[in-house]
DNA sequence: AAAGACACCTGGGAGC
DNA sequence: TGCTCCCAGGTGTCTT
Protein backbone atom coordinates (compact mmCIF):
# COMPACT_ATOMS: atom_id res chain seq x y z
CA UNK A 1 0.00 0.00 0.00
CA UNK A 2 2.08 2.65 1.15
CA UNK A 3 4.47 4.92 -0.70
CA UNK A 4 5.65 8.26 0.59
CA UNK A 5 2.64 9.99 -0.23
CA UNK A 6 0.34 7.35 1.59
CA UNK A 7 2.83 7.36 5.01
CA UNK A 8 2.66 11.10 4.79
CA UNK A 9 -1.26 11.34 4.64
CA UNK A 10 -1.21 8.41 7.35
CA UNK A 11 1.19 10.72 9.48
CA UNK A 12 -1.31 13.88 8.42
CA UNK A 13 -4.48 11.90 9.85
CA UNK A 14 -3.07 10.55 12.82
CA UNK A 15 -1.17 13.39 14.10
CA UNK A 16 -3.88 16.03 15.08
CA UNK A 17 -5.43 13.47 17.12
CA UNK A 18 -2.75 12.15 19.22
CA UNK A 19 0.03 14.86 19.57
CA UNK A 20 0.61 16.24 22.77
CA UNK A 21 -1.00 13.32 24.23
CA UNK A 22 0.04 11.28 26.83
CA UNK A 23 0.73 7.56 26.67
CA UNK A 24 -1.79 5.40 28.89
CA UNK A 25 -1.66 1.82 27.26
CA UNK A 26 0.63 -0.14 24.81
CA UNK A 27 -1.03 -3.44 23.38
CA UNK A 28 0.74 -5.68 21.43
CA UNK A 29 -0.77 -8.34 20.12
CA UNK A 30 1.58 -9.79 17.42
CA UNK A 31 4.97 -9.13 18.04
CA UNK A 32 6.65 -10.75 15.14
CA UNK A 33 6.88 -8.24 12.03
CA UNK A 34 9.80 -7.84 9.94
CA UNK A 35 12.20 -7.85 12.82
CA UNK A 36 10.57 -8.25 16.18
CA UNK A 37 8.60 -5.63 17.93
CA UNK A 38 9.95 -3.15 20.69
CA UNK A 39 9.95 -4.35 23.98
CA UNK A 40 9.58 -2.49 26.73
CA UNK A 41 7.19 0.04 25.33
CA UNK A 42 5.24 -0.14 27.94
CA UNK A 43 7.59 0.71 30.72
CA UNK A 44 9.53 3.03 28.64
CA UNK A 45 6.87 5.14 26.95
CA UNK A 46 3.86 4.63 30.11
CA UNK A 47 2.62 8.77 31.06
CA UNK A 48 5.06 10.29 28.13
CA UNK A 49 4.21 12.64 25.62
CA UNK A 50 3.61 11.98 22.22
CA UNK A 51 5.62 15.41 20.97
CA UNK A 52 5.45 14.98 17.43
CA UNK A 53 5.00 12.29 14.33
CA UNK A 54 7.13 12.96 11.68
CA UNK A 55 7.89 11.08 8.59
CA UNK A 56 11.44 10.28 6.56
CA UNK A 57 11.29 8.33 3.40
CA UNK A 58 8.75 5.61 4.25
CA UNK A 59 9.26 5.59 8.20
CA UNK A 60 6.82 6.94 10.43
CA UNK A 61 8.62 8.11 13.93
CA UNK A 62 6.52 9.18 17.34
CA UNK A 63 8.50 10.99 18.97
CA UNK A 64 7.93 10.88 22.65
CA UNK A 65 9.63 12.75 25.51
CA UNK A 66 11.62 9.57 26.55
CA UNK A 67 11.78 8.24 23.23
CA UNK A 68 11.38 7.67 19.74
CA UNK A 69 9.59 4.67 17.60
CA UNK A 70 10.05 4.18 14.50
CA UNK A 71 7.57 2.60 12.23
CA UNK A 72 7.36 1.15 8.77
CA UNK A 73 4.05 0.13 6.88
CA UNK A 74 6.04 -1.98 4.67
CA UNK A 75 3.57 -3.47 1.56
CA UNK A 76 0.30 -3.86 3.68
CA UNK A 77 0.34 -2.07 6.80
CA UNK A 78 -1.89 1.12 7.75
CA UNK A 79 -2.57 3.03 11.16
CA UNK A 80 -5.41 4.75 11.70
CA UNK A 81 -7.01 6.36 14.85
CA UNK A 82 -9.65 4.57 16.87
CA UNK A 83 -11.51 4.34 20.06
CA UNK A 84 -11.93 1.40 23.07
CA UNK A 85 -14.00 -0.83 22.12
CA UNK A 86 -14.09 -0.87 18.11
CA UNK A 87 -13.85 -4.58 17.01
CA UNK A 88 -10.34 -5.72 16.75
CA UNK A 89 -9.14 -7.47 13.49
CA UNK A 90 -7.11 -10.38 12.74
CA UNK A 91 -4.00 -8.41 11.58
CA UNK A 92 -4.36 -5.25 14.26
CA UNK A 93 -1.59 -6.18 15.72
CA UNK A 94 -0.55 -2.84 18.07
CA UNK A 95 -2.43 -0.32 20.41
CA UNK A 96 -1.33 2.40 21.50
CA UNK A 97 -3.55 4.16 23.60
CA UNK A 98 -3.77 8.17 25.03
CA UNK A 99 -5.18 9.75 27.68
CA UNK A 100 -7.38 11.22 25.46
CA UNK A 101 -8.81 7.94 25.06
CA UNK A 102 -8.12 7.70 21.17
CA UNK A 103 -6.40 4.92 20.22
CA UNK A 104 -3.58 4.47 17.30
CA UNK A 105 -3.81 1.66 15.84
CA UNK A 106 -1.39 -0.84 13.82
CA UNK A 107 -2.63 -2.67 11.02
CA UNK A 108 -0.14 -5.23 9.00
CA UNK A 109 -1.14 -8.07 6.76
CA UNK A 110 1.64 -9.24 5.40
CA UNK A 111 3.64 -8.11 8.51
CA UNK A 112 6.66 -6.72 6.09
CA UNK A 113 6.61 -3.35 8.71
CA UNK A 114 8.50 -3.08 11.47
CA UNK A 115 8.32 -1.09 14.90
CA UNK A 116 11.34 -0.40 16.65
CA UNK A 117 13.17 1.90 18.77
CA UNK A 118 14.62 4.66 17.17
CA UNK A 119 18.02 3.64 19.16
CA UNK A 120 18.01 0.36 18.03
CA UNK A 121 20.98 -0.73 16.44
CA UNK A 122 18.81 -2.18 13.46
CA UNK A 123 16.92 1.46 13.31
CA UNK A 124 20.05 3.17 12.77
CA UNK A 125 21.19 1.13 9.98
CA UNK A 126 18.06 1.33 8.06
CA UNK A 127 18.42 4.91 8.12
CA UNK A 128 21.96 5.91 7.49
CA UNK A 129 21.86 4.46 4.44
CA UNK A 130 18.64 6.45 3.18
CA UNK A 131 18.85 9.07 0.58
CA UNK A 132 17.47 12.76 -0.05
CA UNK A 133 13.68 13.37 0.62
CA UNK A 134 12.42 13.52 -2.93
CA UNK A 135 10.45 17.05 -2.02
CA UNK A 136 13.35 19.07 -0.81
CA UNK A 137 16.35 20.69 -2.36
CA UNK A 138 18.68 17.66 -1.45
CA UNK A 139 17.11 16.15 -4.38
CA UNK A 140 18.47 18.12 -7.10
CA UNK A 141 19.61 18.31 -10.83
CA UNK A 142 23.56 18.11 -10.02
CA UNK A 143 23.53 15.27 -7.74
CA UNK A 144 21.01 13.57 -9.42
CA UNK A 145 23.09 13.56 -12.76
CA UNK A 146 26.27 12.65 -10.43
CA UNK A 147 24.35 9.66 -9.90
CA UNK A 148 23.02 8.51 -12.97
CA UNK A 149 26.51 8.70 -14.94
CA UNK A 150 27.41 5.86 -12.58
CA UNK A 151 24.80 3.95 -13.18
CA UNK A 152 23.83 1.54 -16.42
CA UNK A 153 21.14 -0.20 -14.71
CA UNK A 154 17.26 0.66 -15.89
CA UNK A 155 16.38 4.15 -14.81
CA UNK A 156 13.40 3.11 -13.20
CA UNK A 157 15.16 0.90 -10.67
CA UNK A 158 17.33 3.65 -10.19
CA UNK A 159 15.02 5.83 -9.11
CA UNK A 160 13.37 2.76 -6.71
CA UNK A 161 16.76 2.98 -5.08
CA UNK A 162 16.93 4.42 -1.63
CA UNK A 163 20.42 5.32 -1.61
CA UNK A 164 19.50 7.38 -5.12
CA UNK A 165 16.30 8.96 -3.64
CA UNK A 166 13.95 7.70 -0.68
CA UNK A 167 10.36 7.25 -1.28
CA UNK A 168 9.73 6.41 -4.95
CA UNK A 169 8.00 3.48 -4.75
CA UNK A 170 6.41 1.04 -8.30
CA UNK A 171 3.41 3.26 -9.13
CA UNK A 172 4.96 6.72 -8.74
CA UNK A 173 8.42 5.58 -10.05
CA UNK A 174 5.71 4.84 -13.39
CA UNK A 175 4.13 7.74 -12.98
CA UNK A 176 6.48 9.83 -12.93
CA UNK A 177 8.57 8.27 -15.91
CA UNK A 178 5.33 8.65 -18.20
CA UNK A 179 4.96 12.45 -17.27
CA UNK A 180 8.63 12.63 -18.13
CA UNK A 181 8.24 10.93 -21.28
CA UNK A 182 11.24 8.14 -20.56
CA UNK A 183 11.37 4.65 -20.63
CA UNK A 184 11.52 3.09 -17.86
CA UNK A 185 14.09 0.52 -19.21
CA UNK A 186 16.63 3.62 -20.74
CA UNK A 187 20.11 2.84 -18.94
CA UNK A 188 20.02 5.31 -16.05
CA UNK A 189 23.74 7.07 -17.99
CA UNK A 190 22.58 7.33 -21.79
CA UNK A 191 19.65 9.83 -20.37
CA UNK A 192 20.58 13.68 -20.96
CA UNK A 193 20.89 16.03 -18.14
CA UNK A 194 18.01 17.96 -19.71
CA UNK A 195 15.82 14.81 -19.90
CA UNK A 196 17.13 14.29 -16.09
CA UNK A 197 15.64 17.44 -15.13
CA UNK A 198 12.24 16.52 -16.39
CA UNK A 199 12.69 13.48 -14.45
CA UNK A 200 13.57 15.44 -11.12
CA UNK A 201 10.67 17.51 -11.77
CA UNK A 202 8.20 15.15 -12.55
CA UNK A 203 8.87 12.92 -9.58
CA UNK A 204 8.31 16.29 -7.21
CA UNK A 205 5.40 17.27 -8.97
CA UNK A 206 3.86 13.32 -8.71
CA UNK A 207 4.84 13.33 -5.51
CA UNK A 208 3.47 16.14 -4.13
CA UNK A 209 -0.13 16.11 -6.24
CA UNK A 210 -0.51 13.00 -4.78
CA UNK A 211 -0.01 14.20 -0.97
CA UNK A 212 -2.52 16.76 -1.82
CA UNK A 213 -5.06 13.76 -2.87
CA UNK A 214 -4.58 11.39 0.01
CA UNK A 215 -2.23 8.83 -1.82
CA UNK A 216 -3.32 6.20 -3.70
CA UNK A 217 -6.28 3.82 -2.75
CA UNK A 218 -5.54 0.13 -4.87
CA UNK A 219 -7.25 -1.78 -2.45
CA UNK A 220 -7.00 -1.54 0.75
CA UNK A 221 -5.25 2.08 1.93
CA UNK A 222 -7.25 4.76 3.43
CA UNK A 223 -6.69 8.02 5.39
CA UNK A 224 -7.28 8.32 9.22
CA UNK A 225 -10.96 9.35 8.13
CA UNK A 226 -11.91 6.43 6.49
CA UNK A 227 -11.93 7.95 2.64
CA UNK A 228 -9.91 6.86 0.09
CA UNK A 229 -6.86 8.14 -1.52
CA UNK A 230 -7.70 10.15 -4.67
CA UNK A 231 -4.60 10.07 -6.78
CA UNK A 232 -5.98 6.50 -8.63
CA UNK A 233 -7.56 8.82 -10.66
CA UNK A 234 -5.00 10.42 -11.96
CA UNK A 235 -3.01 7.34 -12.63
CA UNK A 236 -1.53 7.30 -16.42
CA UNK A 237 0.14 3.86 -16.75
CA UNK A 238 0.32 2.14 -13.33
CA UNK A 239 -2.05 -1.12 -13.47
CA UNK A 240 -3.35 0.08 -17.06
CA UNK A 241 -1.46 -2.42 -18.83
CA UNK A 242 -3.52 -3.22 -22.24
CA UNK A 243 -4.90 0.10 -22.16
CA UNK A 244 -5.33 2.92 -24.39
CA UNK A 245 -2.80 5.37 -23.53
CA UNK A 246 -4.80 8.59 -22.22
CA UNK A 247 -2.50 10.41 -24.36
CA UNK A 248 -1.99 9.15 -27.69
CA UNK A 249 -4.11 6.44 -27.17
CA UNK A 250 -1.12 3.46 -28.30
CA UNK A 251 -1.90 0.50 -25.94
CA UNK A 252 0.23 0.18 -22.68
CA UNK A 253 2.92 -2.44 -22.41
CA UNK A 254 3.29 -4.65 -19.32
CA UNK A 255 6.98 -5.88 -18.62
CA UNK A 256 8.95 -7.19 -15.73
CA UNK A 257 11.98 -5.32 -14.36
CA UNK A 258 13.60 -6.74 -11.18
CA UNK A 259 10.52 -9.08 -10.23
CA UNK A 260 8.49 -6.01 -10.17
CA UNK A 261 5.81 -5.02 -12.66
CA UNK A 262 6.44 -1.87 -14.85
CA UNK A 263 4.15 -0.14 -17.49
CA UNK A 264 4.40 2.42 -19.87
CA UNK A 265 3.52 3.59 -23.43
CA UNK A 266 5.59 2.62 -26.24
CA UNK A 267 4.99 5.80 -28.15
CA UNK A 268 5.07 8.50 -25.47
CA UNK A 269 7.97 7.17 -23.19
CA UNK A 270 11.59 6.83 -25.45
C1' DA B 1 30.39 -0.63 -5.89
C1' DA B 2 26.60 -2.20 -8.58
C1' DA B 3 23.18 -5.45 -10.14
C1' DG B 4 20.26 -9.32 -9.68
C1' DA B 5 17.92 -13.08 -7.25
C1' DC B 6 15.62 -14.26 -3.22
C1' DA B 7 13.69 -13.73 1.15
C1' DC B 8 9.98 -12.35 4.52
C1' DC B 9 4.02 -13.11 4.77
C1' DT B 10 -0.98 -13.08 3.83
C1' DG B 11 -4.94 -12.49 0.91
C1' DG B 12 -7.31 -11.94 -3.38
C1' DG B 13 -8.27 -13.13 -7.97
C1' DA B 14 -7.87 -16.10 -12.12
C1' DG B 15 -8.17 -20.48 -14.05
C1' DC B 16 -9.34 -25.18 -13.84
C1' DT C 1 -17.34 -24.85 -4.31
C1' DG C 2 -12.65 -25.68 -3.85
C1' DC C 3 -8.01 -26.30 -5.20
C1' DT C 4 -3.56 -24.37 -7.19
C1' DC C 5 -1.00 -20.81 -8.91
C1' DC C 6 0.28 -16.15 -9.47
C1' DC C 7 0.33 -11.54 -8.12
C1' DA C 8 0.65 -7.40 -4.91
C1' DG C 9 2.03 -0.70 -2.89
C1' DG C 10 8.74 -2.66 0.21
C1' DT C 11 13.32 -3.48 1.06
C1' DG C 12 17.25 -6.09 3.54
C1' DT C 13 20.58 -9.62 2.51
C1' DC C 14 23.25 -12.65 -0.06
C1' DT C 15 25.62 -13.82 -4.30
C1' DT C 16 27.82 -12.68 -8.50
Amino acid sequence: MPELPEVETSKRGISPHISGQKLTNVVVRHPTLRWPVAKDMQRHLFSSKLLKVTRRAKYLLLEFETKTILMHLGMSGSVRITSSGTLINKHDHIDFEFANKKILRFTDPRRFGCCLWFDDPIAQKLLTTLGPEPLSDDFNLEQFTETCKKRKAAIKQVIMDNKVVVGVGNIYAAESLFRASIRPTTPANKISKERLNGLLSSIKQVLANAIEQGGTTLKDFSQSDGKPGYFKQELMVYGREGEPCLNCHTTIKGIRQGQRATAYCPKCQR
